[in-house]
DNA sequence: TGTACATCAGTGAACGCGCGTTCACTGATGTAC
DNA sequence: TGTACATCAGTGAACGCGCGTTCACTGATGTAC
């Protein structure tokens, strides 16, 4: 077994794992063992549990910003060449491309959903901090070019929306699979990934271009 | 110190430190000295950690729940009596009346969504069937009278935008503190939680009554 | 080609620590007669 | 009114357990001469 045999054998118990569970729920003892590995191999390869939390999103967010970052030079193109801006459609191609630049990799987008609703609630101040520091800047651009595109929206309203967007959607995305059970048996309704960003996308755009209220 | 003392003690701690970083990260050692009371005295009112927990929660949700199930009574009632529906005032009012009521007990409503969002994401099974078992009828009134309000849209489409919104309430409400702190340095704009309700509710309805695309 | 040494992935066992829970006990208050 | 007993909130110390991490060690592979 190859070095990188043992260290991927690591990534994938711990992401399934963690998914599942939580971080602080999940003990080095139950990955190793669920890896096949020895449990010292954990801190030999990546030093600590906190460093194999961060080790588990890099894997998962290099490939997703990557896609999101093409996608965004590519739409940046398109509006230059003067080409008309339909929100929903921008919203749905990107979650489309970025979710897709992850299965490429053969990483799961549901279980990254997970892993991002898990990430934002759970206290883990490290793993905010390596987030911000490594991928900030892709998040930046993705809310700037978001911004330009609804310019009668002010500034404080529109950052106000992005957080409900966001919430909307790693909140609602990070449930799928409980969700998806929930509707099916209430209605014999299946639902798929691609489906529901198909109704997310269009909502989320309502919520974002909605008429600003005079009242606040 | 009578019994009655000891036990508020034990939950006003218990919800403080839960709020700021979570069930598993806070010990029963740093709930009882920060409540000044014993060790046992947890075990001995409460049962386990895990109850505590629930009772943390049932000092929330009651209020809050009461409060809910009467302004629904109420707006039943207008209804009723031929009053015309405006979808963000309903949920402005609900979301008003059920944080008002929270506010009347003495509850902080700030650090009521904080508990709600790690209640959503952290594991802990019990807890979300206690939740489901107590205040799962007066939820399911809620999202009814909401249904009922949208005739135009198909129930599973409408199922699929409640979760989109309650994604976007509890996620960006249990981080008000943190996004209120962000907004305040980028742009010199103080908000309140009264504010931002103001801006959500709208928000909000417009993701609730988007037009149905028809290529789902 | 052969030998000595270095590197490095991996291992088994143990370390100390903090955790939730338990238990025997105390002391104050209430109750029965 | 006085005494015996029961109840119950609270306590201090200990229990066993699972945790992340460390450490001395092994054995295979690579490198230098």
């Amino acid at each position: 077994m190859s070095q990188l045999d043992t260290v991927n054998r690591i990534l994938d118990a711990a992401e399934v794992l963690f998914a599942e569970r939580g971080f602080t729920e999940t003990s080095l003892r139950t990955i190793t063992s669920t890896a096949g590995v020895n449990l010292a191999a954990v801190n030999y390869h990546f030093g600590s549990k906190k460093e194999l939390i961060q080790a588990v999103f890099e894997r998962f967010l290099t490939p997703f910003t990557k896609s999101l970052d093409q996608e965004l030079s590519r739409r940046q193109q398109a509006q230059a060449s003067g080409e008309e801006l339909q929100l929903d459609d921008l919203l749905q191609s990107l979650y489309r491309v970025a979710l897709a630049g992850l299965a490429e990799e053969g990483r799961d987008p549901k279980r990254f959903m997970r892993l991002l609703g898990l990430a934002y609630t759970q206290s883990q101040g490290h793993l905010r901090r390596f987030i911000v520091a490594r991928y900030g800047a892709s998040y930046r651009r993705f809310a700037g070019q978001l911004a330009n595109a609804l310019p009668q929206v002010d500034p404080v309203t529109f950052y106000w929306r992005l957080y409900f967007m966001l919430g909307a959607t790693i909140f609602s995305l990070s449930s799928f699979d409980a969700i998806e059970a929930i509707l099916r048996e209430d209605f014999g309704a299946e639902s798929d990934l691609d489906e529901t960003l198909a109704r997310l996308a269009p909502a989320a755009a309502a919520m974002l271009t909605a008429p600003v209220s005079s009242e606040i």
